[in-house]
DNA sequence: AAAAACAAACCAATCGGTCTGTTTTTATAA
DNA sequence: TTATAAAAACAGACCGATTGGTTTGTTTTT
């Protein structure tokens, strides 16, 4: 044992993992900057710091090691949306414009400003032309929205007549917001936004409290 | 002046104009085809059935012809989003609910489906990462939207107190539409997204109409 | 000593773009 | 009208650079 007495010599389990991990990450990092058409093997071998050679040895095509990093990157998104529902309401006893307007404005950043905006947009894209991209991913967008139903829907209104309906305002919501989003990506921030998601939250409100809730 | 004697010997003015637009048409084609990582001009130009001689006359880049190309269908949609907004309310003494849901429908099959809905997000990604491309086509994304409040917001409701609020829930009609679009893009077709569209338009026909409209 | 990890030179294919030469249209003068 | 020269339209061979991927050889772990 003590294999980590000299910070050399590491498992090669360890090795791989970690050099496939980080050429995930490269391969993320190259699709937000340049975008699909652009994120060449080589620019994406220089990010990493890793030579042509050890990449082969890693993975047997590019389609393959931007499979690996997409599934990664929406994974990642889909624990997060099971975890944003939770964590966002930490008072029940607020109204619930204010809580659904918390569990928006996080979604919001979380999911649809910055690079985790451009790569999902990006992985989205480049599913469409790839069949087994799309096959390996197709799932996983539609887990997201599943968690995103299921998850908000409960924990803002665990005691809904109807708790379908509530999961398909949840995803109803993460569709503005997606819609939105590609607005910023094409044309820019746009301030009047903010403004727009008030408005939303408050029609969101007024119509699940509809027959005198809360 | 008889000039269109003979089929042949076309003036030059035409000529140009035709086989620009003919590129354009194949510029499109490819990318709906193939992503914008796979329109290569090659796959282009077969498509248009140009020869590379020929192309290089007519535009200088291949950037120049995206451009030209991603403005042409972006300008045709503000177009149809100015054009929808009096064609599909046929009957203004038809409930407002029923006369949103045709709206709705009208754009969603528009702009949100097949061809123009992969062309579309095509379009705005290939903005993402090149500054000309975007410069050139964002105010025409901003156009598209200010064209849907405006004109829809009026033809609904030319009554409404607030001409502004009207404007701003076409827009977000625009963002969850496009959203919904891009899950389709995504993950394939989704038989509940018709469910989902109707759920949208009671809510907003309520909203409109809370305080006792028609 | 065998196997896995890594480096770098190397490869055919394709990329966007250019060059050279031919055909068609246009403008001008006889 | 017709002859003609300049200009525009067109075709296809050609170009250096880059693409994803392979091969050969060295170092590190087992």
């Amino acid at each position: 044992m003590a294999e980590q007495a000299k910070p050399e010599r590491r498992s090669q389990a360890a090795r791989r993992e970690e050099m496939r991990e980080r050429l995930a990450a490269a391969t993320l990092d190259a699709l937000a900057d340049h975008g699909n058409a652009g994120a060449s093997l080589s620019v994406i071998l220089e990010r990493a710091g890793v030579s042509r050679g050890a990449w082969a040895h890693h993975f047997e095509t590019k389609a393959e090691m931007l499979a690996l990093a997409a599934e990664g990157l929406l994974l990642g998104a889909v624990a997060s949306a099971r975890a944003l529902g939770p964590a966002e309401t930490p008072d029940p006893s607020l109204p619930l414009e204010d809580r659904l307007s918390a569990m928006i404005e996080a979604a919001w950043t979380r999911f649809y400003t910055g690079r985790h905006r451009d790569l999902l947009f990006e992985v989205a894209m480049a599913a469409r032309t790839d069949t087994e991209l799309r096959a390996r991913l197709a799932p996983i967008f539609s887990g997201f929205l599943a968690a995103i139903g299921s998850n908000w829907g409960l924990s803002l209104r665990p005691d809904a007549d109807d708790v379908t309906e509530m999961a398909d305002l949840m995803v109803l919501t993460i569709y503005m917001l997606r819609g939105m989003a590609m607005q910023e990506l094409a044309a820019g921030p746009a301030p009047g936004h903010e403004a727009l998601r008030r408005l939303w939250v408050r029609m969101l409100a007024g119509w699940v409290g509809r027959y005198g809730g809360p």
